[in-house]
DNA sequence: TGCAAGTTCTACGTCCCGTAGAAGTCGTCC
DNA sequence: GGACGACTTCTACGGGACGTAGAACTTGCA
């Protein structure tokens, strides 16, 4: 799976977060504290979009949304750090070990709810 | 966390699934099919060492092994992705919605054994 | 119809990583 | 003990990804 830069990245979180499309101009707004020039903001959202993770309509102020949720994508990247890693129980158990007891509670309830009856 | 390269990931996964630690000639040989120089092992494994991934002996033909388990790793990456994902819980419930059964019923034991009482 | 805003094209510097030669160290064999 | 070969460390380079943005181009509107 493609990874984000570090600018990537910041421009998918305001993606992510924003209720609607955003135009390029507002995307270097929300990012004034890096002085950004539209150009770069323009070059990142190309790079994103051929990695498959923006479109843009053909509005005139091009407008660019996320393809995908944020949620969608850190699930997606933690199914392939599962699925390349050999020993795909002994991660599980390491992983779960590792959670919280307010996550852990939470997964007895996904899990409860979304099969406890899988092995019929 | 530092990510690896093709190479390095190539190297750590000989590391991870050596019995012992391992001289830079014998993961050259493991690597046999790329036909690197003996060299170039060392560079990386200099590099997985400034990482943190691996430590070495000061036995004459030196010994590397890796500092962690590949499940560690996994498990550390996925805590990472989980971590800085904004909504953790939309994020876990995106995950166990895509395992497999069999996934799930050793999440289900996992989670059952280890804290079914974690609310007291 | 020409400008201003927006878009696309092209480019450059940097950092990471694969790759390895050159140079240095060290154990050992005569 | 000196030389040789194995091993280790140092130094370097090329490619690709990414941050960055100017130059060139398009287009809606005054």
């Amino acid at each position: 799976m493609a990874s984000l830069g570090e600018l990537e990245r910041a421009v998918m979180d305001r993606l992510w977060s924003a209720d609607g499309p955003l135009a390029a101009a507002e995307l270097r707004d929300g990012l004034a504290d890096r002085g950004l020039a539209l150009t770069t903001v323009h070059t990142v959202l190309s790079r994103l979009e051929q990695k498959g993770f923006v479109v843009h309509d053909d509005a005139r102020p091009r407008r660019f949304r996320a393809r995908g949720t944020r949620e969608e994508h850190a699930a997606d990247l933690m199914h392939e750090v599962l699925g390349q890693a050999g020993d795909r129980q002994a991660v599980l158990a390491r992983f779960v070990g590792g959670v919280d007891a307010d996550e852990a509670r939470l997964l007895r309830e996904l899990l409860a709810a979304a099969g406890p009856d899988a092995d019929r």
